[in-house]
DNA sequence: CTGTTAGCGCGTTCAG
DNA sequence: CTGAACGCGCTAACAG
């Protein structure tokens, strides 16, 4: 792969000065004349030179890399485009520095505690950490740790950093806009129980009935998938013929429920109007354009590089975090 | 992250031997006596010792991980299920190892000379290429270098190591599927013309109707996006109505197609059958089943990890490649 | 089978 | 502002 690179000692050597200089004109830049830095930028283009990247760990104790860990994509990520946003934010994040990303991914059935010792480990300077699921153990593992910082609000919170979005507004600006169009008869298709983004919206949808007077009686699971959220809209259906307005907690799942009401002869919005989540893509491929709380994916990831950044640059404390705001993506399905 | 780490020494005078014999203990083990052996074991679980990576790959140059670039996830892809997978099976097939995983996007706009700079710089030992388009340059920079394999088959081949599909005997055998259900008038939904998949494809299908003795003029890209196929669809039945078979080059497309089939009134498969091609998950999703292509995704992505760890540890020679067989999975579509 | 001796390439004191 | 010297933690000959 390596084609002979050229060390630093070369470079030197070719700038006609000694190697440390040659180092601290490539590093700080400081304390050194303009002429060393002129001689030493000329060498390095001139040989092609690349700091290897060992040695300056190995030197510094930073390894200059830092950690993306996500769940096993099973089947219920595999067509979530929240995963590939992740990856993509935080690798767009990083794409200016010289910081390389680690991708560990948690696969099923491999124990925690191997993946928690990898990151002690020292391998990597700091890690983002997106576990959705409950009782993943990641969580307790790196409770305290500084330079860790998880996408989505982790159950217990306590000397963790996270980012996320606030879904119990985002699950409050749901209802609320069904309410806003008069609908009075809700339900909610909810994501897995596991998961801390399926509890906020749902509580948010629940608060926002109960502030109407409004019973949030209607409510089934969709996984979070698009088969989940068309047999979940099927069986609200079947127990409360009546409703005229559905809060899905995820737009993958409002493809599924809009298949049901299909399926059912009912129009959307006339009969029965949908607010979704996530506006990742989803949304505005559907036809008509989904009405959709918009989550903030890319500002959130690209929060959680800066928050480690600045983290590994010695800043910032473990446990202070971040919640951005939803807001409603207008479509035509209220 | 680290928590002062114990090092080789350390173990080393727990374990009453010299550091050298407490590294061959770890290593090879060869060379080492049975006493010293067990004692080097039990002081480094003692000690929850952890070879430091940067040492490790000074000394050795060889850093340990292996580099996965994957082009811009634009949103093509943030539906396509074939990253996730490519992700997912090259992390799966690194699971074992101590080799780690950096991920390198080619963002849009970054040039390529970036990457190509980087993956020479020897920051890793090699690297696995998904690199669908052409013209995207990381083709002709990365030729002839060992370490270096594609996932799906590069315009240009000449020393480049791949793995692919057979993507020209997938298309015949989707075609071919249709021909024996009795259908004579066939028309496909192809890929965008800038990827080889998409391309050999096509090729596929029009080998097998002039096999037929059939002409194969009813062709239309549909990008590989489900409203993409659901355009073709349209454009296809709009010229050609007396169509009785669709290959699709993709499952999502096919979904797009169904659709478009469902809007003309036309039923599957009694008045149009629909082949797909890649059985990643969409297909089996679909209700009726989609009859597909099947597309040995994790075969191919373990097979190229499998090649490029071979290289590393200095077998094989570049330009070799591998092309595995496709094969029809039976659905309710034909 | 084992310990001793050298580096791997770089950052960083510490005198000049 | 500069250079000489040391050490980061580990592997790899080389004698024993």
């Amino acid at each position: 792969m390596t084609h002979q690179a050229p060390t630093l000692d070369e470079v030197a050597r070719e700038a006609g000065v000694s190697r440390s200089t040659a180092s601290r004109a490539i590093n700080g830049g400081d304390r050194v004349s303009p002429a060393s830095q002129a001689a030493v930028e000329a060498a390095i283009a001139h040989l092609g030179f690349t700091p290897n990247r060992a040695a300056r760990a190995l030197a510094t104790s930073q390894t200059g890399s830092i950690a993306l860990v996500i769940p096993e994509p099973d089947d219920l990520f595999v067509s979530d485009p929240f995963l590939l946003g992740v990856v993509r934010g935080v690798s767009g994040a990083l794409a200016g520095t010289q910081t390389q990303l680690v991708l560990l991914i948690n696969h099923a059935g491999q124990p925690v505690g191997q993946m928690a010792r990898y990151l002690r480990a020292g391998h990597v300077d700091g890690a983002i950490i997106t576990s959705p699921h409950r009782g993943d153990g990641l969580e307790d593992a790196l409770r305290g740790s500084r330079s860790v910082v998880f996408i989505g609000r982790p159950f217990r919170s306590e000397g963790i950093s996270y980012v996320d979005v606030d879904n119990v507004e985002g699950g409050r600006l749901a209802a609320q806009t069904l309410l806003d169009a008069g609908r009075r008869r809700l339900g909610t298709v909810t994501g897995p129980t596991d998961m801390t983004a399926a509890i906020d919206r749902l509580d948010g949808f629940t608060r926002a009935l109960a502030d109407a007077g409004l019973p949030a009686d209607a409510v089934d699971d969709g996984g979070f998938t698009a088969a989940g959220g068309e047999a979940a809209a099927h069986r609200l259906l079947d127990r409360h013929p009546d409703l005229d307005g559905l809060v899905v907690a995820s737009d993958v799942m409002a493809v599924g429920v809009r298949h049901a009401l299909e399926d059912r002869g009912l129009r959307v919005p006339e009969d029965v109007a949908i607010v979704g989540f996530d506006n990742l893509g989803a949304a505005a491929a559907m036809t008509p354009r989904l009405t959709t709380v918009h989550n903030p994916l890319v500002e959130m990831v690209d929060a959680a590089a800066r928050i480690l950044i600045g983290r590994l640059d010695g800043g910032g404390t473990p446990g202070e975090n971040l919640v951005l705001p939803p807001h409603l993506v207008p479509g035509s399905t209220v």
